[in-house]
DNA sequence: GTGAAAGCGCTAACAG
DNA sequence: CTGTTAGCGCTTTCAC
């Protein structure tokens, strides 16, 4: 049997009120003695509070439910931990259940944590709006985070896509590259098309001409990536670096590249996009830019924490944007190599390091 | 505010205690009509019960604490997914914590659990055997998957790292070699010795010769896989074949081999360990046994689950095998190409595909 | 500064 | 077959 506060209350000699009191340490007066006491009748005890009973009266419970589309995602795992990491930093916990791209398991889900008395929802990679009326009529604030669907909604955490394009498209023309082709993702996804007009951007900022032959459209996959890089090299005027909007894309342009014996980057220089693991492992190593997936779990812990602290108003999108891992494949001076390998914030080395 | 069983006995004209009665099914007689109205009521209502109350009442949650020692590992996710989906269909939920592989930080998630009343625990990749005293008054039962330390203990689940190997090896051998090589893994890890010893085994069960310029060890990493495969190569006599012990050195091998214009599987067949995802991506694809983790977790949360049930008596430690996948890596015939891709079993199409 | 007591929603023992 | 009631551990009025 666990111990409760009636044990404490009766090894220290005073009312369970008190020892809630000082165990709460709310700003009710207690005396000092009796602080003292409590603590330590506590601590003999091993006192541990019962979460359930504590939910059960204040009628909320520091947990959230997380509901993820896949945890096999790649992304997900990660953004998961900054969620988790930032709400453990508040005394929150999360609880994290598949949907499976399924709305009616969604709506299960939701139900079951409504059960369980979470104080509020984060949506990872939802690839919909719910339409959930239980979600609705429960009151319970929600975030999305890594939203695929397109519509901009308020209180959601996504990529800048855009921006990140830039980023990758710049550091190409910074190192002195004239003719850049673009392998886009498929462009009924919004964020290829935002992708595609960083790359657009990019550019025209620096008066380079836009050419429809240096730019093809993939569907993320390897088989596409390396179709595209192979019409690529039979351009009359082959690019000198090629920004492709992602890795796994990358792959298969890399297989396109060596199949022709074209030297990477000596002959063409990559950039590519996600920061997938795998970057640092291929050679020659992947130059990518980071989906910023632990940061924006932060973002949207911290989002739906403030809500959960009473701040009403909806939150305006929030856009972040990846880094630049500048590695080999962009043939960049080795001192501008990216030193720190993980696209994390402090947070993720408080957690790793606190003792 | 949401509706309790109070409003449902109100609604139904029947007292609480027949609500309970019908709403957890009890196999306690109850009139039809009654049963009807109480579903009814609690139909329109929109009744759900409150969990925090009924585990009050009970002393369980049907919750299971998971503590993964970090999510961001790459055998975990599809690890928790198999206990979550085998958790499911039996009402459980899994609340998933890290532990950052830090034992004082893996005694306070325990604690925290407790505090949330589950009813028991797994944990996922753990490094050590858990001291934690804590854990062992709670009385709760739990088990260990995938434990990464040596010693074998009860109610644990572990991949047969021996029988993966013999099934890598066998294969080459099924397929003609007879100059098999092995790269290991440290010698220090057990599953590295175990793989080892399958290959051995191999070996001598088809009466092949053990030549020790034939076997080395790495370090797990891309650049042991990378110069160990160098040297092999540099061997006067060398071999036609090489069972690597894991997919990242395998990566290594593979970029010494071309470049040493070594054709795979031409003119060295390869069959690597883990089966990442990315040996479907890159070319060759690598023929891999499988870590067949979510079948591990599976049964994990099986094993709980029966524990939990009553089942009292420790059980022995659960070993499961690997498939291998057979992909283009090995040579083998394109008609031996394993279809299915993911290893896992029918519990995950089932939570895939449930309407 | 402290304690008594109500009550959160539920299950289970008991009474009918 | 049905209803009344105690009580799980806790927080929070309210009274002293």
């Amino acid at each position: 049997m666990p111990v409760t506060i009636q044990d404490v209350a009766a090894l220290s000699g005073f009312s369970i009120a008190t020892v809630s009191r000082v165990l709460n340490n709310t700003g009710y007066p207690v005396s000092v003695k009796a602080r003292r006491k409590v603590m330590e009748a506590a601590q003999t005890l091993g006192y541990r509070p019962n979460l359930l009973a504590r939910g059960m009266r204040t009628e909320h419970t520091k947990t959230v439910g997380i509901i993820a589309d896949d945890l096999l995602s790649p992304f997900t795992p990660p953004i998961i931990r900054g969620i988790q990491d930032y709400l453990n930093t508040k005394g929150y916990l999360g609880l994290i259940v598949n949907a499976d791209r399924e709305p009616q398991i969604e709506e299960e889900a939701i139900g079951m944590l409504l059960s369980r008395a979470v104080d509020g929802f984060i949506f990872v990679e939802s690839g919909y709006l719910t339409p959930s009326s239980e979600l609705a009529t429960s009151q319970k604030p929600f975030v999305y985070v890594h939203r695929l669907f397109g519509t901009s909604i308020y209180d959601s955490v996504v990529t800048d896509d855009f921006a990140g394009a830039v980023l990758a498209v710049e550091h190409l023309v910074s190192l002195g590259h004239q003719r850049i082709a673009h392998v886009a993702g498929p462009q009924n996804w919004y964020s290829s098309v935002l992708r595609y007009e960083g790359y657009l951007s990019v550019l025209s900022e620096h008066g380079l001409p836009v050419d429809s032959n240096m730019v093809s459209e993939g569907d993320w996959e390897y088989e596409s990536g390396e179709r595209a890089m192979a019409e690529l090299l039979n351009l009359p005027h082959r690019p000198t670096a090629v920004f492709i909007a992602n890795d796994e894309m990358t792959l298969g342009a890399l297989a396109a590249l060596r199949n022709a014996q074209v030297d990477v980057p000596g002959e063409i220089a990559i950039v590519s996009y996600d920061n997938r693991n795998y970057c640092r492992t291929i050679r020659p190593k992947l130059t990518s830019v980071s989906l910023p997936v632990y940061r924006m779990g932060v973002k949207a812990a911290e989002i739906l924490h403030n809500k959960l602290q009473g701040e009403t108003p909806p939150v305006e999108e929030v856009r972040i944007c990846g880094r630049l891992f500048i590695r080999e494949s962009c043939g960049a001076d080795p001192a501008m190599r990216t030193a720190d390998e993980h696209d994390v914030d402090p947070l993720y080395a408080a957690a790793k390091h606190r003792k």
